[in-house]
Formats: C-alpha cells, structure tokens, sequence
DNA sequence: CGTTGCCGTTCCGCACGACGGAACGCCCAC
DNA sequence: GTGGGCGTTCCGTCGTGCGGAACGGCAACG
C-alpha cells in the first residue's frame, strides 16, 4: 500500500561512516572538538548541530550528560566547555613534565630575541602549542596555547616530524594543501626537506603557514625521538630568523639535559591521524 | 538443581547505581578521573580498574577507543592522560578569562605579600586552583594548578560559597568530614561562618584543611555572585594574615573592575555535586 | 494580525552496540 | 614447577543509545 515500502533499504542512511572506537564516545568527543574550531566560546545547540552535523535530539541528550559530567556547561547564551575539562587538561604529563623544564630556557630565549617564543608537541599529524612567551610586538596570525596547527606547515612541525618516522610517515600520506604559496604541498620536497633538518638539527618556517610569519624551530631530542620542539617567531621582513638558530639549538639542547631520563614523554601510540 | 537457581534474581549484580546521564560517557569520565585522584600520573590497566572499580575487559575498550580519540596515550608503563584533553581545557572560557584579567592583580598581591598567591573558581561543591604563583618558601599540603578540594574548608571555597546560595545549599546538605582538628564541621556553623564572611567581603582558612596553613581570601562579585575569588596563604604560626586583607580585598576589587562584563563567567547550571 | 522560520525540547519503538563472564597466553616471583 | 597478576580475545545477551517526528515558544517578517 505505501509506495516507498518497497524501497527496503532506507534511503536516509547516509553510510554511517564506520569509524573505530566506541560511536557515542566518538560523537561526544566531536561535540566537545566543536569549541575549538571557529570563533565563539559559547556555542548554541543549534550551532553544535552545524558544526558537528549530528542531529538535534542526539545532541540535546549529549550535552545534559556532558553538563551533569562538567565537561561542559550551560549559561545564557548555550553551552561552553566546563571547568572539569581544564582540570582534566592540567594532569595531561606530556605537557606538565615539559612545559615545567622547558620554561627557564624559554625565558632565556626570550630574553635574547624579544620575539615570540613557542613550545609545542606533536600529536597526530598536528602541533599543539604548549606555550608561549611574547612580547609586545603585535603578531598577527595568533598562536595561542593549547592550539594545534597542521605539521607540515611549521617550523616546529617539521623539526617534530624529522625525528618522528611514524608520524613523517603518516603525513607523507596525506594530502597537503596550501596555506599560503610558500607551504610545501610537494611530499617529495617535503621529504628531502625533513632530511636536511634531521642532518642540521634545526627548522624553518618561511611564510608557510602565514604570510609574514617566520621562524626558527629546533627540536628536543631523547633517545634519538623528539619529544617537543622550541621556536622563535617573528615577522617576515626581518630575515634575520637565522641569527637565532643558535640560540634556539641550544635551548633545546639545554631543556633536553633537565629533562635527561624523564618517563613518560612519548606515547607508544601508532594509529591515529588518518586523514580522509 | 543448582539450588541458588531459586534466587530468582542473579546476586552479583549490586544495584547498576542508576545515575543520569549516558552511561559510557560516565563510565569514560570515572575513568579519566582516575588519574587525577592519587598519585601516579602513567597508570596500568590494572591500577585504573582498582581506582574505578570497572571490569578489566570494559576498561580495555574503552581506554582503546580514548586512546583513539587522544585523550589517553599509551605508552610503555600503561596508559597517561592524553595531549587532547589539554587542547580541550585551554579552551575553557572560565578559566580563560577569568586567569587572564586576573593576572596583573596576582602578580601584584605577590609582589606585596611574597607568599603564595592562589586564583579559584567553584565547581559544584569543590574548588577548582586556576592559578598559583609563589615564591621559594617551601610550602607543604601543595595545592596544584588544576586541582581540587573541598569549598568549605578552604579560603576561597568558603569566600565564593559565601555568594552562592546554590552551592552553599548543596555544601549545607552534606556531611562535612573532618580534615584537620580545625575544620568545620558543622553544618549551623558553616552557616553562620558564610553569613560573616558574606557582610565583611573576606575569608580566613585557619588550619581548616592542612595543619600549618592558613589563608585569606576574597569573592570576585559579578552581579551580585562569585564567579572566582583570590587568596594570599602562607604558614599558620604567621597569625599576621590578616594584615593581608586589604590587599586581597582590592587585588579581588581590581579584577572585578577589569572583567566587568564579560559574559560566561558564571555556568547557570544547578545539578551536579550531589553527595552520597 | 497571521505567517514563517528557527530554536530547544519531548516522545517512543526499534536495532544495534556496549557489556562482561569466561577463558587464554604471557611473564615474573617465589 | 607453580601460583598470581597482568593484558587480551571471544561471544551471546540485553540494555541503551538512537533519531525521526512532532510540539510549544519566540522573534522577525509582511
């Protein structure tokens, strides 16, 4: 009697996009990531459901049980990320552990540039920044902490990836798109250009990522892996980036003493990062 | 026959605890949480079903898909709280904001009083430490960044409880356990303590949560609530904290005057920190 | 004023995915 | 050799997360 009874396979099912893990971790996740892409600390419903393309009823029982959890929470205007996620965030070693070493050298380095200085690790293919040191020199194009930036594109990406075969590996395989006409879009020139920062010990970033944004960027090494990177960051047209390359070298090579045989600073992990 | 076959209803199952919410994301949450409550931060499969209670085989797919989703990493002792949480937890719009007006005032208060200077926000029936500057003196009982205690028996709890009537009502509906000989554990008294501490606009913490330490804290007011409050603590036998009052008072004046209206200070949530 | 659009919210029956006891292989300490 | 603790896999069951549909409230519109 109903036409569309014949159909059988329902038509609205849009492959559900079979991915690993357990779905509604993944989603609640996703909801959560949704607070770190685009403008705006408090999002609406509504606004969720845009950016995360889940349906509406789906969120509205995700976002009760998040907010009962206090990873996130509702105020006026919809909801933000709650105080529980920044406790959370504050026992995460990689970044402790690190970030407590790192910070004198990081001065220091500041100190003798009076640039932006960054720390950061990898993770998947991307940086995530674990610190920042600047100056009153406005910078457009803003890093923040606890931002995360493609890789490929950065200086200390690209000191991280040359001495992270897995992770090199996982970006070679993906595709690189332009962000602005000097990044590397070519796998074969970035392959050859890891190696050369794998023999010098030091990276560059020559408007790759933003246009007038250089740096230099050096990586910190344990057993033969990097377990984070250190950068000093300044506008273009000053193309004296290279001056600093010593200092940042040996900032690295400094944090890399104090943190001599520190556990715990690189996952075993492997999987991740794929990209569509 | 297997006579315990009458029972009828099968005995292991103790009550499932019916709590709201979904129950992964619970369970997930319990799990994360593990690594926050005692010491450790690289914890073996083992130790976490222990500290959660949780079956070997649950934890197993669960840590599985958080390490997927980078909130657990896996490494060679066990798993550690994933670089991913920490992205999530910069991004939460209380601490941002609130920590950034309020630096330049910490520094201040430091630089007045050289003892440690602490910056906290309430979470259900807890404080939450959003920041901490201090000097050489050692200090035993550390507070952390990113860490948690009970509101009412500390400096900061009972200042921003004192303008909460919600979660002064939760605190006021729950046993208060002893920490020290000096806590509070009365619930008339509390309350009366809140209603002092609510028409002078200051706390004092005399040995209430750590032997040796006292503090004095004030409310950052926000429309008529507390949406964080700042404190000076330092070693009890100095029983000169309260020289410091007025200090913290106008370091306490001075954010609110720079936060102003910022919107999303305070969560208009309810639920969330009932007691068992 | 009715209308339209977007919002957040509730309902409910179905299907699928999380669940965990049981059992396994491993390594280490005794 | 043996016992205990560990991480891991399997698989049948049942509970629970799912989301389309429908609703009421609200603001902007003609």
């Amino acid at each position: 009697m109903i036409p569309s009874d014949q159909a059988g396979v329902p038509i609205g099912r849009i492959a559900p996009a079979r991915r690993p893990g357990i779905e509604v971790l993944n989603r609640a996740v996703d909801l959560l990531g949704a607070f770190t892409t685009g403008p705006g600390t408090t999002l609406s419903l509504a606004e969720i459901a845009r950016r995360t393309g889940l349906p509406k009823p789906t969120l509205h029982r995700l976002l009760a049980a998040l907010d009962a959890l206090g990873l996130v929470e509702r105020t006026a205007g919809g909801y933000q990320l709650g105080i529980r996620l920044f406790e959370l965030g504050e026992h995460v070693p990689r970044k402790q552990r690190l970030r407590e070493a790192a910070l004198p050298f990081l001065q220091d380095l500041f100190e003798a540039s009076h640039d932006t200085v960054h720390l950061a690790v990898l993770d998947g293919t991307d940086v995530v920044y674990l610190e920042r040191i600047r100056g009153h020199r406005p910078m457009k194009a803003a890093s923040r902490v606890g931002g995360r930036l493609p890789a490929y594109c950065t200086g200390v990406g690209k000191a991280l990836l040359a001495f992270d075969g897995e992770a090199a590996a996982r970006v070679l395989a993906m595709p690189l798109v332009a962000r602005t006409p000097y990044t590397i879009t070519d796998h074969q020139r970035l392959a050859q250009e890891l190696a050369e920062i794998r023999a010098a010990g030091i990276a560059f970033d020559r408007e790759e990522n933003a246009i007038g944004i250089a740096c230099v960027a050096a990586p910190i090494l344990l057993d033969e892996r990097a377990v984070g990177a250190v950068s000093v960051t300044c506008a273009a047209p000053r193309l004296d980036v290279e001056r600093y390359a010593p200092a940042v070298k040996a900032a690295a090579l400094g944090i890399r003493r104090t943190i001599a045989h520190t556990p715990g600073l690189h996952p075993t992990d492997a999987a991740r990062g794929g990209a569509p």
